[in-house]
DNA sequence: TATTGTTATACTCTATAACTATA
DNA sequence: TATAGTTATAGAGTATAACAATA
């Protein structure tokens, strides 16, 4: 009790830890939406693009429940990606209802040309944490961020 | 070099932990919006009202300034509020330019009836860290946002 | 001239529901 | 019957630009 932050409850804690938490990402967002706006890309459409980028080809249905956006929603991500050329619908063969999103060369091109400076950038909005904070938070955040997904 | 985490640089730690931050936020925004819906507000109808409902009345370009949203939005967002009797506009005796936005006694009414279930229910999505560590995390996503908001 | 807030407008994103095809 | 994805549709939220009132 001597102290503001002991005197809380978890319930308050919560309450903070999601503003705070809102405040965090909006303001990183900001800095961010503006350089992916230069790639004529919106933030859903980057994430997925940086997703097949980075794992692969993935069944565009588990894209969706990374990104957390509705079926129909993945379906008018996806062409647009398709009609900027940056990724490929490709169909399953083991499973006829499933269809694959995978990068084309012009996709992997502009993540290549573009991730060191979308990283750098990252850097500099994240400079005001340690090395070590954050390997802490990332840590911390998966655990939350899982925990949180299956309540 | 000896494990994953370490040799990572630190433009890659920024990445993970943006992307690491965006997904925690969403999963926990999901549970959080149902409940919000559920009383009629959207996500940003509800954080313009809890802002004023816990620090009193507002210019409402201040509060865009936190929410972090156009001012002609604003006053899209402060329309429906007041359409709905939860806040007013409350004219400025000293700047003449300046409305702010109060609480209605429904406003606080609500707030005050919800806010005790809102805070649970976010106790529950965050159980997945300890106090200690949600105490940690608040500390350092604050240093986070603020610094973030300020490159 | 700069700032606060509003009006008018257009557009992007997302969800819902109904559907097709495959399993 | 259940699942993956699409189509059609509607609506919500946000931004941009031009503006009025005030400082």
């Amino acid at each position: 009790m001597d102290d503001k932050i002991q005197a809380q409850t978890e319930e308050e804690l919560s309450l903070r830890l999601f503003i705070v938490l809102t405040r965090a990402l909006n303001a990183i967002k900001k800095s961010v939406e503006e350089e992916i706006k230069s790639l004529g890309l919106n933030p859903t459409e980057f994430a997925v693009l940086e997703m097949i980028y980075s794992k692969g080809e993935q069944p565009i249905q588990k894209i969706g429940e990374k990104v957390l956006i509705a079926s129909s929603s993945m379906t008018y991500v996806v062409d647009k990606l398709e009609k900027k050329k940056l990724i490929q619908r490709k169909a399953c063969p083991e499973d006829r209802r499933i269809t694959y999103a995978t990068i084309t060369q012009a996709g992997t091109d502009l993540l290549d040309a573009v991730f060191p400076e979308h990283k750098l950038a990252l850097k500099e909005i994240c400079a005001g944490l340690t090395t070590e904070e954050k390997k802490v938070m990332i840590k911390q955040l998966k655990k939350l961020g899982q925990y949180a997904q299956n309540v």
